[in-house]
DNA sequence: AAGCCGTGGGC
DNA sequence: TGCCCAAGGCT
């Protein structure tokens, strides 16, 4: 296949020692990592970090993980806590089924009696894809993983020149990293790989006069690094809309939780009229009630934008006629602790700034 | 297997 | 400003 005949074809360049050297010699990008030649890290901390860090940037994750870290500071706390405060201290970081899967991995590593130490029973955790599985054999227990990240399919489809565009060019992207990740150090070699995925072999602009497997690169010899890896050309953003509702009382505002699946599942919310249910341009006509408009609150999620009107009331009146889901009022002084997603959090912005 | 699932930063 | 992107997983 065409990785593997690439590698042949440069079989002077040692890409993992000058990779690790590169490495060795240079800050790592997660300042939470130990140094090299620094004891095997605590696969809790690693597990937590790089199920934090799944398509999430280091500089969000880093004040999540010194919080997480400090209130729950081994598995077994966390695996003891209240799925509900770990839920809302995830609020902010987006996909909360990681959460959730969080806690369920948390309890079944506490009942294993501890974590499991091979890539292959890693995988059976919930919330450990093929990245994450790899990640935490490679970087916690040492083992040969490959671990494949977009930096690394970025750094690889470069360095072999693999002009196939993604995703159908994953297999021999996935192949062409296990040609050549190292049996020793192979959680340094996945660490330094994105590493330079994001500090050097970046997607636009590579620096590659900077590159320490610069006479390995197929891509750079062949002037066509920043073009690669090709991308299947993305669907269009549809637009929904929709309507939250605010309702307060005494110092208080009413809140639900959504429901386990599906959008901000899990997740304190206001409560709203179905949006996310729906694809068509419901939410535009009268509403009953005394309610009036507060505004418009947009929100752009990853397949959806969303418009989202916020609905305003005097509550006095609506004691006797709340919705009918569960709820709870909660104090407008704690809302910083209600731990909303971030949709919410908006609208509330705009409910206390617009309310009389 | 292609669609669903958040958010904030960079250019 | 609008678009692209990120240490992906699940169904």
């Amino acid at each position: 296949m065409q990785a593997s005949a690439e590698t042949k074809a440069s079989p002077s360049f040692a890409i993992a020692p000058a990779l690790l050297a590169w490495y060795d010699a240079h800050a790592r990008s997660l300042p939470w990592r130990a140094p090299p030649g620094a004891p095997p890290p605590d696969p809790y901390r690693v597990w937590l970090s790089e199920v934090m860090l799944q398509q999430t940037t280091v500089a969000a994750v880093g004040p999540y993980f010194e919080r997480f870290t400090r209130r729950w500071p081994t598995i077994a706390d966390l695996a003891a806590a209240d799925e509900a405060e770990i839920m809302a201290a995830w609020a902010g970081l987006g996909y909360y089924s990681r959460a959730r899967n969080l806690v369920a991995c948390a309890r079944e590593v506490v009942r294993l009696g501890g974590f499991p130490s091979t890539e292959a029973d890693l995988r059976k955790l919930p919330g450990l894809g093929a990245y994450t599985a790899a990640a935490v054999a490679a970087i916690a227990f040492g083992e040969a993983a490959v671990v494949v990240d977009a930096n690394v399919e970025r750094v690889v489809a470069r360095l072999f020149a693999i002009t196939d565009p993604l995703p159908g060019a994953r297999p021999a992207i996935r192949e062409a990293t296990a040609t050549i990740t190292p049996p020793v150090r192979a959680g340094d070699f996945a660490q330094a790989m994105m590493d330079l995925g994001a500090t050097v072999c970046t997607v636009r602009s590579p620096r590659c006069l900077l590159c320490p497997l610069r006479g390995a690169c197929r891509a750079e010899a062949a002037g066509i690094a920043e073009a690669l890896p090709a991308k299947t050309p993305k669907k269009p953003k549809p637009t929904r809309k929709g309507r939250v509702f605010w309702i307060e009382r005494e110092g208080a505002v009413w809140f639900v939780r959504r429901e386990a699946k599906g959008m901000l599942g899990g997740m304190r919310a206001l409560p709203d009229d179905g949006w996310h249910a729906r694809a068509d341009g419901h939410g535009e006509g009268p509403v009953a009630g005394p309610w009036r408009s507060g505004g418009v609150v947009r929100h752009g999620f990853t397949h959806f934008d969303l418009e989202l009107q916020l609905m305003l009331c005097d509550a006095a009146e609506m004691v006797h006629q709340l919705p009918p889901e569960e709820g709870e009022f909660w104090p407008l002084v704690r809302l910083d602790e209600a731990g909303l997603p971030t949709v919410f959090a908006k609208a509330a912005r705009l409910a206390l700034s617009e309310r009389s």
